[in-house]
DNA sequence: CTGTTGCGTTAGTCCGACTAACGATGTAGG
DNA sequence: CCTACATCGTTAGTCGGACTAACGCAACAG
């Protein structure tokens, strides 16, 4: 129901040898541990990630085509349909053919699109408290900002 | 902890905004590119991230049944199977039916399972190398540092 | 008009995480 | 000994998410 991920069967190892060390490997099992807190979390208010993630970027920078806001997302296109069809039904956006562009659909949120958010972005910092639970507020800054750093290094296209 | 900053309709170019700023979301982005990196480099010596894992519990923690092995690394024991077929196929380790019981398989390392074990340690800690490049050597330490706290806060089976 | 590109959509592949069940074997209780 | 149950290695299969391919359509450049 969750989908995935889960923590191991029961704690591997217990000393900070070469497996669990590596930075690589605390990433995966972070992250796995992070998105199930966030996938439960979020079902519980009928919501996905993407959800949340295309409400969220529609606000921020405004309506788009899916082409846009497929790339501002990250959602590959052929997935979006999917995840706008099931916002469109919860009537949380809005899909109208652009006039200007025929091959396009103008999509833009609605208001209980923006009420929903707003309920998803409080769901979300109670997730992320608990997720960031033992660290102090500085060393969640720090937390964030070295994730950052390494995405955004990373991020920058080089193939 | 995230500022709530005011709502505002579009003006906030830079901001690491709802979406970009999310822990969750960072370390889901950082994963995919660090599993994509070590994945390709792994591949370039004909291996991949359990290979590491099966060799270096074996080496840390000595040879073990499968379902042992399982526990250690965190491999689901159906998917082990398919592993050791291919570490036995390349005789980096050797599976012996134990004496003790004749339901297990005693697995254990091989010289040349070790001596690509050492391969393996020097391509990934370049591979490391290249993941957290941009940070520096104090930010490296720290970053593990947080994110092992994070990970055995969450690992506790607190279910 | 012609070829090229971008759009939304459908279908389908690929792969890793995870489940279920089997036969063989071990262990414990009566 | 018999019965019940747990564990092991293995096979098969489900499930979901990331990703690709190709279609019909529209825009646009020449």
């Amino acid at each position: 129901m969750t989908g995935k991920a889960a923590d191991m069967p029961h704690d591997a190892t217990q000393t900070p040898g070469r497996l669990r060390g590596r930075a690589s490997r605390l990433l995966a099992q972070l992250t796995n541990q992070s998105d199930r807190l966030m996938n439960e979390g979020l079902s519980l208010v009928d919501a996905r990630k993407w959800h949340y993630a295309v409400l969220a970027s529609l606000h921020e920078f405004g309506p788009g085509s899916q082409a846009t806001l497929s790339r501002r997302t990250g959602i590959f296109r052929s997935d979006m349909v999917g995840v706008l069809n099931e916002l469109a039904e919860r009537d949380l956006v809005e899909r109208v053919p652009d006039p200007d562009d025929r091959r396009r659909n103008v999509i833009s949120i609605t208001p209980q699109g923006r009420r929903h958010l707003r309920r998803l972005d409080k769901v979300l910092d109670d997730l992320h408290d608990e997720l960031l639970a033992p660290l102090t507020s500085a060393e969640r800054t720090e937390f964030v900002r070295l994730l950052t750093r390494l995405v955004d290094h990373h991020g920058h296209a080089h193939s």
